[in-house]
Order: structure tokens, then C-alpha cells, then sequence
DNA sequence: TCTGGGGTCCTAGGACCC
DNA sequence: TCTGGGGTCCTAGGACCC
């Protein structure tokens, strides 16, 4: 049976989440900057349409936001995560067959549907847009590469209903003439540049290419777009999420830090983090490494890293925390003023299946029965135990000043009805 | 002055083995 | 002095995604 990819994409999403709540902003142009307020990562249609880029400083656009009354707002995670489950669940109402791609599209499988695929997308738009008050667009193509670009497609022309279907049409060659390499899923600037050296700068002068050329060039990713590009279907649909492969917690600090004492504060409260997430996941990690930085925009940049090895896999925070404690004294050098510290865990194993260690000094069970009602608490209370070793003050921590309420995972937070 | 965070996959090259 | 070849595994780094 041939294959029918749908791209559900919500329209600018972290723009259109501060707008479900907020009617105010309705028709007026919104900025949603990332972490630490530092670059822009959501653009309503009418931000976009003055020219603010995606991605670009926030101190680079303050001007043309101020002169143009830009509604300015930080990242409001808990509010976005909890919304795109809302439009997920809507999305699963349509077909079981479905794969969340990431926190803002997915990709249904429509194979078998005996309907006009366009009329059933523009039901999608619809009821989405009702149900949770979020626009989205669906691009229909024969395989995830073409489904992306119908998409685009569809948000570009601004058609109403916000469905594009690209699965027999006649002008899909003249779409994909019309469409730029670097507008290809999987084709980043590396790929745009050695493409446009050799001649070819469309979707359809990519789909034409010697697949030969291509595999020596770029290898089997290359081939496999191409392929994609030809309607045969190289990325099938993966309805169950892949078990993670490595877990990282990272942040930019609000404040340069210079201090070994601050460094260690921030990195036991990412341990912190990542043993929620290792033990939400059920995995024990093998592997830590630690890095530390000062500013990228910086010369003489200081950069490095250092990993340790568990004697057993774990997902015991105080583990976490002695590890990368221990990594910092390492990797600190005084006289830097560090403008970021991670952590990456790997070698992760299902928390069922951790490898017994001779010399395991650990009580493993009482551990597990610690961070289990640490881990219950915290689910229950807006502010959440801490571990000492995270420090009180906290200056490095990261800032968000024009943060939105966290309407509809927080009682204290719910929007008031005047 | 101010520049995000969390992932995946692929490839090349080194270590090691027989 | 002459100094093979094939295979696997692991890791670091590149490229890309949202």
C-alpha cells in the first residue's frame, strides 16, 4: 500500500500559546525569547513580518521591538509542554497511527483513508484550533520529506483551511522546482553550500541528481533525501519513542560566575535535574561527563570537559552530585569568568537491568526509597526540595523577567476573571 | 553590557585482535 | 633490511533537527 505522510505543525507555537491565553494579544506582534531572555525563539506572524530573525540576540532586536510595541515574553516551559500535549492528544483522535515528532508537530499516518485527504486535514485544523485554541498546518506528501515541504508550503500561501496535499498532484515537480535546497528537511548550511557549488538549487534538481554523486558526497543521509524527494519512503513512522540514548542538563548562568563554589552549586542542581529525568525514564546512567565553559563570543574561550564512570549504573541524585562535584575540581581554573556548566549522562540502562557491582558500597534499595519521595514530594509542592549542595542565593541562576503565568499547571497562577 | 537547550545519526580514524 | 590484511569496537567530532 503506498504510504501517506500528514505533518500536523503548530503555527509559530510558543508565540500562539502566550495568545491562547491572552486575547489582548490577539493580531499584535509577539517575541518569545529563550533562556536567560537571550535570543528570540518564537515569532508571531506580524514579529516576523518586521523582520525580527529567528534565533537572533534579543539586545540585537530591542530596537524594533520597542519602536513597534512588540509583546516581549520569556520561555514559559511548563505552559508550552502542557499544551502541546493537549494539541497531541486532540491529534490522536484522528488516527492511532502517529508519531510526536517533536514539541510542536507530528506526523500521522493516513495510508488506507478513504476520504479526500485535504478535506480530513482541514478537520484537523479545525478542531485543533477549537480544542485547544492553537493554529496549526498540515502538509500531506508520500513520504516525512515531502509532508514537510507541503507543509511549508501550506503555511506560506496562507490558505485558509491550512492544508497543503502534494500526494498526486500533478504540480508536485513544479513545487518542488519552486522550493530551495536549504528548505529541505535534513539539508543544513553545510550541505546548501556543497550542493550550490555543484549546481543544484532546487528540491527538484536534488531529486534528479545521480545517486551515485550523491552517496559519495554526503553519504547515506544524502541518499536517502533524495530517495524521499522521489516519493520513496526512507523514514518510516516511529510510534514508539526510541528509549534515550544520553540525558543532558545545561544552562547559561543569569550572571558570569568566577568562584569554584558557584560552579558547583549549578552543577549539582542540573544533577538534580537529570536524576528527575533519568528516574521519570526509568534508566540508571553508566557514564557522567561534566564540561564548563566561559563565553563562545569570547577570545581566549576556555572550554573543557571531563567524564567519570560509575561503579554502577545509578539514578540516585547524591551520586549524581558527588560525580560532578567532583569533576569541577577538575576542570576549574581561577581568573575565568564562566558564562555556562553541563552535565551529560550515558551508558544508560533500564533501572531493571543495572549490572551488580562486587564492591558496591551503595544501599541501593534504601537510595531508591529516598529519591522516590523526594521525587513524590516534589510532584506535589510549587516549591521543591533541594539539595544542599545547590546552594541558597542561587546568583548564577538563570533569569526569565517576562515570564508568562503558568496558566494551566499552576493553581496559583490560574488567570483571573475580572 | 546583553548571544538557548536537548537531542540523534553518521563517519573517520585509532586501538586491538587474529 | 624486508614489515599483510581483514575485521570489530569505540570515540570524537560533524551535521542536523526542533
Amino acid at each position: 500500500m503506498k504510504e501517506i505522510f500528514a505533518l500536523v505543525d503548530c503555527n509559530n507555537f510558543y508565540a500562539s500559546c502566550e495568545r491562547a491565553f491572552n486575547p489582548r494579544l490577539e493580531g499584535r506582534p509577539i517575541v518569545v525569547l529563550s533562556n536567560n531572555d537571550g535570543c528570540v525563539v518564537a515569532r508571531s506572524n506580524e514579529a516576523k513580518a518586521l523582520g525580527i530573525g529567528m534565533g537572533v540576540p534579543a539586545f540585537e532586536a530591542e530596537k524594533v521591538m520597542e519602536e513597534n510595541n512588540v509583546e516581549v515574553f520569556s520561555s514559559n516551559y511548563a505552559l508550552y509542554a502542557d499544551m502541546s500535549s493537549r494539541v497531541m492528544k486532540t491529534l490522536s483522535s484522528f488516527t492511532p497511527d502517529m508519531e510526536v515528532y517533536s514539541i510542536d508537530e507530528a506526523f500521522l499516518n493516513l495510508a488506507g483513508f478513504n476520504c479526500s485527504l485535504a478535506d480530513y486535514g482541514g478537520k484537523i485544523c479545525r478542531t485543533v484550533k477549537k480544542w485547544t485554541g492553537i493554529p496549526v498546518t498540515v502538509g500531506i506528501g508520500q513520504t516525512k520529506t515531502l509532508s514537510k515541504i507541503a507543509n511549508r508550503i501550506a503555511k506560506k500561501s496562507g490558505k485558509a483551511d491550512g492544508v497543503q496535499d502534494l500526494t498526486d498532484a500533478a504540480f508536485l515537480n513544479e513545487i518542488l522546482a519552486k522550493t530551495a535546497v536549504e528548505k529541505i528537511w535534513t539539508v543544513g548550511i553545510k550541505t546548501t553550500i556543497k550542493l550550490k557549488r555543484a549546481g543544484i538549487e532546487t528540491a527538484l534538481d536534488l531529486q534528479k541528481a545521480d545517486i551515485n554523486w550523491i552517496r559519495q558526497k554526503f553519504g547515506v543521509v544524502g541518499v536517502r533525501t533524495v530517495y524521499e524527494l522521489r516519493g520513496i519512503s526512507c523514514y518510516p513512522l516511529e510510534q514508539n519513542p526510541p528509549v534515550k540514548k544520553s540525558i543532558a542538563v545545561s544552562r547559561s548562568f543569569g550572571k558570569p560566575v568566577e568562584s569554584i563554589e558557584g560552579l558547583k552549586e549549578s552543577v549539582a542542581s542540573y544533577c538534580s535535574r537529570a536524576g528527575e529525568k533519568l528516574r521519570q525514564q526509568g534508566l540508571a546512567a553508566g557514564l557522567m561527563t561534566v564540561y564548563v565553559t566561559t563565553s563562545r563570543f569570547i577570545k581566549n574561550r576556555y572550554f573543557n570537559s571531563h567524564a567519570i564512570e560509575f561503579p554502577t549504573a545509578t539514578s540516585d541524585t547524591m551520586e549524581l552530585i558527588r560525580g560532578a562535584l567532583f569533576c569541577i575540581g577538575k576542570l576549574y581554573r581561577s581568573g575565568f569568568a564562566f558564562k555556562k556548566a553541563g552535565i551529560v549522562l550515558n551508558g544508560l540502562v533500564s533501572e531493571k537491568r543495572i549490572q551488580g557491582n562486587l564492591f558496591d558500597s551503595v544501599d541501593r534499595e534504601k537510595s531508591q526509597r529516598l529519591m522516590q519521595a523526594v521525587d513524590a514530594v516534589n510532584t506535589r509542592l510549587n516549591c521543591p526540595l533541594r539539595w544542599a549542595a545547590e546552594g541558597l542565593n542561587q546568583p548564577w541562576k538563570v533569569k526569565f523577567n517576562k515570564r508568562s503565568y503558568r496558566y494551566t499547571t499552576r493553581w496559583d497562577e490560574l488567570p483571573p476573571v475580572a
